[in-house]
DNA sequence: GCAGTAGGTTACTCGAAGTAAGTTACGAGC
DNA sequence: GCTCGTAACTTACTTCGAGTAACCTACTGC
């Protein structure tokens, strides 16, 4: 088998075991048995269980980012902006449990390459929400602006694991619930009156 | 040294060295060593290394349980309420850098209960949000009431993260920066008009 | 002065991360 | 159609750290 092709498995598998008994429960040997290959391999292509880990957050982060991006190419207003990222962000949550709770749980392991590695992600929604902030309300101030993004990104996560735990709330709903708390804070910011749907 | 002295000292270790170093790379041989005990009086005391991890998340629960609860005992109004209460949290993190770093990055380790215990910890302030926003706007969502307070929580975790990195913000600062945000949209849903400070 | 127990130690086992050294399959060049 | 190189793979280790069994010691109540 090629190499490409047999490392996305190894992410595939990793993934799903990792999600289903944790990180420090899982053995490489098991991996590699529930792959059909010897434990050498594994550490020939990601260097240490570490590094494992690291690939299968790496490769959830880069499906994310070119989920909203996608979504989000069609916005006009800040409103919308915000509306159709936090709609993407949550149909990947609901689409992918699996790596959705990797990312949570597993990462945060003490393994600090892997922290930094899920820290990136939260930088990648921050920096984004930052920038579109920035351009529809140019005079707001930049310290606050960047604060405000760490805030929509933490209350959206913390809302997605409640999410999990409500059967009834969908994407929709929760992307209404995030709108409702930020939203009428960020209409005071903003320099002209702006639609509300 | 009686029990419950050692157990306290090896709690205080504990959380240096696992913010220090992370929990995966701490090995308990060197917990021991710094506290001048030997291995085995740590695993009659805690029962695992997952133990001692408890212990330390357990000890740090307790006290910010405390620390709130007293600053929003005289609180009259909800708006003053989440202002004492955001401020006592951010104070606490401010004053325990340590301890917070703990329960952030290292709780999250795969270890199950631990997990558990930090969601304990975020459970203890949600209810507590949920319950003064019910209080004072009974006619509101249940459901929506719980978000709102998962989404507070979230924000704020996350802010008290960003603090870190931001020398220049406070836990004032801090509390103002989240009573932006959040108050506008938690006061339309108000039943009287309620005074903005 | 003796018994019981709280507080403590040394010296192990065992499992899992990580590695050294070697093996097989297979396509390119002659 | 044989050989050389290399990509994909394995077996058989070493090492390190979590957890434990068995034993020790000094103080307190009687």
């Amino acid at each position: 088998m090629p190499k490409a092709q047999r490392m996305a498995q190894m992410l595939t598998v990793a993934e799903e075991i990792f999600a289903e008994q944790g990180y420090l429960a899982t053995s490489m040997d098991e991996i590699a048995e529930r792959v059909g290959v010897s434990k050498p391999m594994l550490y020939e292509y990601f260097g240490s269980k570490e590094g494992l880990l690291i690939g299968c957050i790496h490769r959830a982060r880069t499906e994310l980012r070119e989920k909203t991006a996608a979504a989000i190419a069609g916005a006009a207003t800040p409103e919308e902006f915000l509306r159709l990222g936090l709609l993407a962000f949550f149909e990947f949550i609901d689409e992918h449990r699996r790596s959705w709770a990797l990312l949570r749980q597993e990462a945060a392991v003490a393994v600090p390459s892997a922290q930094e590695e899920v820290e990136g992600i939260r930088q990648q929604q921050t920096d984004m929400i930052g920038a579109v902030l920035a351009s529809f309300t140019p005079e707001i101030d930049p310290l606050e602006a960047e604060a405000f993004a760490e805030m929509v990104v933490g209350a959206t996560e913390r809302l997605a694991v409640w999410m999990e735990r409500r059967p009834t709330v969908g994407p929709a709903l929760a992307t209404d619930y995030v709108m409702n708390v930020i939203w009428p804070g960020v209409a005071m910011k903003l320099p002209s009156p702006v639609p509300h749907a």
